[in-house]
DNA sequence: GCGCCGGCTTGATCACAGTCAATGCCGCTC
DNA sequence: GAGCGGCATTGACTGTGATCAAGCCGGCGC
């Protein structure tokens, strides 16, 4: 009806890939929770040195390479995840395999928490994929004592809601190369992009993921990266490395 | 670039219905928290009997007529509210006044609450609303001694932001009949219908309102409704009520 | 090296939803 | 009752982004 029917290959063969029985059961293994990246920007970032093996006890480390998948559509919901290192997709299909990208996860996110124990979206490593997995009730648990964990989850859970709104915003208000540039500036944000160097960015996902997550094409992604080229706004030595040479007027582009 | 730049009135007018200097601040007085329709529903609904007063103390009713204003984009978020009657469209505007509606808000749900203390999205009443305010750090204060305020704001967070994702789908992914579809469809749903009526829904909101949720324009959101009366799904006696005559077929045709 | 495959780009064409415009309908005021 | 204003519907036309199709590029295996 409005977009490519069935022209995702990936989300189909997906499933393929899915290794163990059990939700991201790939290596199960304790996390060093002292040498942790994320430890100061994940829920972990409210306990203190003391408290952290606690909840070191209830984690279990998931390893994923590229096209992955963490968990799916439909199942139970059992696990939850923090996202150590790489990137996700979470996405919902339709029954004739439409799909929507909901979010592009970054480290530090919290995963997998449903409000009524089912999945309504998918999650697919893009990189190779490091996670901190919790049983949902184990944590459940654990922040009966440490309520402080709900209002960090709170505070994690506004910001994702902020973000999925913004991006309904562009995919239900803006042209193409508004949206793409929106993408482009908020990809560059979250890269932790300072304002000293020259801005690049390194895309993980391909034009197909991109097109699912903006509601656009391929094709329609393609030709937008094109048009910013060819205004001078930015320059694309690889597919999959943009260099912003005037962020002043990717920014306009964005029109919000 | 893509859609009505400039085309919605109300939109641009409602600053003007605001009323008083301070955020929706109209009638201020205590609510009777036993009396209240959404007391086993809203945040509220983790109290007994006896804690339910120490809430009370905290909250002001306030109350406003169709078209007036609650909160406003860019404003800092200093309340928080349970919406306890009446509906609210929440929404983003672009620069050139682009809306996208995020959000039609139902008694129970719990507004206003944002990640950087500043907000991203208004809300206008639709029909006569009453709400229940507090001021954020003072809920801030009380979910310190009663944690568990913080678990029952989070899985309203959750179920709000599972709501976006739906709309995102829809928005991203649907065409204009499935966007209508899946609409209809989950406002029957919320509105309490029980399968052994005959299922009616009275629209509270415009065909510009409907638009701006779906990303649509009013044109074919009118064209919508008149292609689904034609092929005997839907009849609308008058323009804002919705009897579904064949509710098996609006639910194929939400395609998920 | 060669061939293959997946992903990206580009071009040509088409259809669907947006735009513009006219009309209808209903409620409100005078 | 007449006139007005807001909202909804319908029609005619247009333009944009989807579709279809071809070609390109880079990486990988043989």
């Amino acid at each position: 009806m409005v977009a490519n029917p069935v022209r995702q290959t990936d989300a189909i063969t997906a499933g393929i890939v899915n290794l163990a029985g059990v939700e991201g059961c790939r290596h199960g293994y304790k996390p060093d929770c002292q040498q942790c990246e994320i430890r100061t920007i994940a829920i972990c970032s409210v306990f203190g040195a003391a408290e952290i093996s606690e909840v070191q006890k209830l984690a279990t480390t998931v390893e994923l390479g590229p096209g992955e998948v963490l968990f799916e559509q439909g199942d139970p919901a059992t696990y939850v995840y923090n996202l150590v290192s790489g990137r996700l997709r979470l996405f919902t299909l339709l029954t004739d395999g439409r799909r929507q990208i909901t979010n592009f996860a970054r480290p530090g996110e919290f995963l997998g928490f449903a409000a009524d124990d089912m999945r309504h979206s998918s999650a697919e490593a893009i990189t190779q994929v490091s996670a901190c997995r919790f049983v949902k009730s184990d944590l459940a648990q654990l922040s009966e004592r440490h309520p402080k964990i709900c209002k960090r989850i709170l505070q994690l859970k506004e910001r994702e809601l902020e973000t999925t709104q913004g991006q309904l915003v562009a995919v239900g208000r803006k042209s193409p190369v508004e949206r793409v540039a929106s993408f482009l500036c908020s990809e560059l944000e979250a890269s932790g992009w300072q304002n000293s160097q020259k801005p690049v960015i390194e895309l993980q996902m391909t034009r197909g993921d991109i097109a699912d997550y903006l509601g656009l094409t391929i094709e329609t992604v393609s030709r937008t990266f094109t048009k910013l080229r060819q205004t001078g706004t930015i320059s694309l030595p690889r597919a999959e490395r943009v260099m912003v040479e005037d962020l002043e007027r990717l920014r306009d582009f964005q029109e919000s």
